[in-house]
DNA sequence: GGGCGGACTATACGCGCGTATAGTCAGTTG
DNA sequence: CAACTGACTATACGCGCGTATAGTCCGCCC
């Protein structure tokens, strides 16, 4: 155990932590903290106190703080497909679909690849071109309704429900729970299935609004205030 | 104009570039950097050079980066309620509510706040609280199928809404298109449009996974692989 | 049992950051 | 004209970062 700054705070919910090897302790360590601040806004430092080791110990394992993040995401891709292949074994969805993800291995998890995403993880970036690809072949097979640029329309549900997690520090402050607990997770899925489940606008409302945006399409649409991103203000 | 270091990249599409006072032109410069880069990721050297002043200049006129980014907040949140305001005026929303969200001036402003939101500045926060409350209130008086968390539905769908802008690096290259242009934000708006007034998950089915969640509130459900979020792996 | 290799620590280097401060120069005011 | 003010630059300080490197300790194999 490294000695050099006296180590307060462990892992608490956390029971195998001293079974682990260093270099799983570091890299569990590095998931944490990377979805918690951001690549960023962690340093190695931190990283190699949470894991009780010497920042030196880092380098020797990963080579670098790059190496260590993409160590990171290729551990979270190979549990997370481990864990939807079981969910989705024979023919179409198994479970819920959503439900294995209430479990709070999951959620770091998600929350761990939420963050990448934002951190530009060329892995995770891999990851979203997938879900949109999946999301596209099954939104074109039980297809409701659609008007025909389907790309968009998986393109726009993979990037709310990750973007949604994104989020999570506000929607967590405005439910007074955090969405990255079982209680918040389950919470904020049952507004979603509501969300999903019926329309929110009005069709005679979106066509009207659909047929006022071609002419917007010109390289300097007539709207409101301001000319240039740069007028002068307060 | 600052000779520091030979300027050699200024903002291309800005006309009144020199006519801006050096205040002006630093804040501008802010916004854009920290809407692309994010707070963390931008030096007050980087925004003195795009704004054609010294750093130290950046200092005399807002005292420190976190008095800038704070400036910068303030003066994107009043123009952007200047135009909520202009669309808004008469009763209900005048117009269809996101199209001059389509103006690049605006599409600037939403891209700053976004990323604000992301950054953990209070005063856009409080913007996100905002638009929870009001999308509550809306969500009660023209409510469709909400089942009763009427405040967990308004916070998905502001969190999902500006969400999705934050996954805007990743939706634009799903769609081969800036989601921050004119053009892009007017193909995403058509996807969300389709995803807004058609179901997209069968009732009965959203009705069946529901009754299966209240077990899972348990402190550890009985859920899929791996034990806690730290076994050892690859 | 002697040497070899890998896990691990201590220490330091260089860099870029936010910030501080002293100084220059032009315009304004009595 | 002298004094003052505020916009602006030059320079430097100290810190914390990622990284590099030298060294220690211990189990293993012939």
């Amino acid at each position: 155990m490294y000695k050099g700054v006296r180590v307060m705070a462990r892992p608490v919910g956390d029971p195998a932590f001293e079974d682990l090897t260093a270099r799983a302790r570091i890299r569990d360590a590095a998931i944490r903290l990377f979805a918690e601040r951001g690549m960023d806004g962690t340093t190695v430092r931190d990283i190699a106190q949470q894991a009780g080791v010497s920042p030196g110990l880092l380098r020797h394992h990963f080579g670098s703080k790059e190496a260590l993040r993409e160590a990171c995401d290729a551990y979270a891709l190979e549990r997370l497909v481990k864990v939807k292949e079981e969910f989705i074994v024979d023919g179409e969805v198994a479970n819920a679909g959503f439900l294995p993800s209430a479990h709070p291995t999951m959620l770091l998890l998600y929350k761990y690849v939420t963050r990448s995403l934002l951190d530009g993880s060329t892995g995770t970036a891999a990851l979203f071109d997938d879900m949109v690809a999946m999301a596209e072949q099954w939104v074109g097979k039980h297809a409701p309704g659609v008007t025909g640029d389907s790309r968009a329309y998986a393109a726009v549900l993979v990037g709310m429900q990750s973007g949604l997690l994104a989020m999570h520090e506000h929607v967590s402050r405005a439910l007074g729970v955090d969405v990255f607990t079982t209680e918040g997770y389950l919470r904020m899925a049952g507004a979603m299935a509501d969300l999903y489940s019926h329309p929110l606008l009005d069709p005679e409302f979106v066509a009207k609004a659909r047929r006022a945006m071609p002419p917007l399409r010109a390289p300097n649409p007539p709207t409101a205030a301001g000319t240039e991103p740069a007028a002068e203000g307060a």
